[in-house]
DNA sequence: CACTGTCAAGAGCAGTGCTCTCGAATGTGT
DNA sequence: ACACATTCGAGAGCACTGCTCTTGACAGTG
């Protein structure tokens, strides 16, 4: 048990490299993957595929997976470039450009993650940690405010009922003791920060916008602002 | 040519009908539309859809295209119902609830103009005109608050150079002398309001907000204090 | 009446996801 | 070391897809 049998080893290789020829097809084809395809670039037949993923959907999964752990280790380290802790708004905005830089370096598999569901698709439980990386490194960065007392101008916003509610559910997982109401500025940020990058990936700022990382920068310091960073 | 012959009456009733039978399709199945399927549901062969659109990706520009008219329909529609034209912050809740009310009735064609670009499509300029009704009825509401001096504070904002070089391109083509500061604004609101949406859609707030509609509300209010509604 | 353009149907091509079966190779327990 | 069990890749096959081409029937016009 301790020498994982030479069979694991190299089931566990195949299945890497059968998700490697994926992610390649993924990004020329766009998401509608052919796994024959796939088991073409492998020399083997498409059946044989069958070894390694149940179904289509299981290998999407498994991308999809993948994805959200790549942009999570990329926005993680943008944080940590970050050498001064207590510059939030500067963390913030490397975290930011983390996200789009990542997105415009792997379109197809932000376009997994965050485009238009797969019809017939239903995420599994499994990805929920990978895809909740980012918005905790983003809450991280509220609750060092909170520690250092640098945001507490944030806290008195009104909320309506049913989002105070609602925040407050999500405060108590995520965010122990944090004011709901900075939680609320937080989320519109998060949701802006994606927002964004969509809009520019799926084309949508096309023949309108051609300046495009300073416009997204201008995008985010706005946001920073409202947040109170 | 008055009357535009019987036959092409026909093909014109033909042409809706199957549009029609597709976009029912595009509600169940999404977006991997099934010529043959939609052929079926006609009483007719597959071949024979050939002569109304010369490919799927044909019909998709159609579907595509009234797609963006009925969006533009529902905003103009909101924004008409507020009686008091000077109600700007009215104005862009109104339009921002009519849009999220369309794209939750239409999630399919939401997704559809909105979503992740379909792999090898390319969106044809025809689309341009019917896309742009939306954006121009926001441009309205910051043209209306720069008539009546009702924005005046949101023209003193410093923007990037290059920020602000593509949106004096813009505001000449579509809101002649308005202020680049005011229109940097409400684009921030605009893709807030898209990206809201699309967030909600796409089951990014999952598990997150049950609130929808009043979290909606929340942030589309912060957005108009932003702007300056 | 004849002609021309339009239409639906059918066969067929190359491709898809997926299932099942069948030898062969590999691992494990005795 | 032998026998059993498991795993693997290949192949055939099913039902489906978008799309092309040909064929025969029909309608509108001169």
């Amino acid at each position: 048990m301790s020498a994982p049998s030479i069979r694991a080893r190299v089931r566990a290789e195949m299945t890497e490299e059968i998700k490697a020829i994926a992610r390649r097809h993924l990004a020329t084809d766009g998401a509608n993957l052919s796994l024959r395809a796939v088991a073409r670039d492998m020399g083997m037949v498409s059946s044989a595929l069958y070894r390694y993923f149940a179904s289509r959907d299981d290998l999407l999964t498994a991308l999809i997976i993948d994805a959200y752990n790549a942009l999570g280790t990329a926005v993680e380290a943008a944080d940590a470039a970050v050498k001064d802790r207590a510059n939030l708004r500067g963390r913030w905005l490397a975290i930011s450009h983390g996200v789009r830089r990542w997105a415009l370096a792997n379109p197809a598999e932000y376009a997994l993650i965050f485009g238009s569901p797969v019809p017939g698709y239903r995420a599994p439980q499994d990805t929920i940690p990978a895809a909740s990386r980012t918005p905790s490194a983003l809450v991280r960065i509220l609750a060092d405010g909170v520690g250092t007392g640098a945001l507490a101008d944030a806290y008195a916003d009104e909320l309506p009922v049913p989002v105070r509610a609602d925040l407050v559910r999500v405060r108590d997982e995520n965010f122990p003791g944090g004011p709901e109401a900075l939680l609320a500025r937080g989320t519109i940020g998060w949701i802006h920060l994606f927002g964004a990058v969509s809009f520019e990936l799926f084309g949508q700022l096309n023949n309108l916008i051609d300046a495009r990382q300073e416009y997204f920068d201008h995008q985010m310091s706005a946001m920073a602002d409202l947040i109170g960073l």
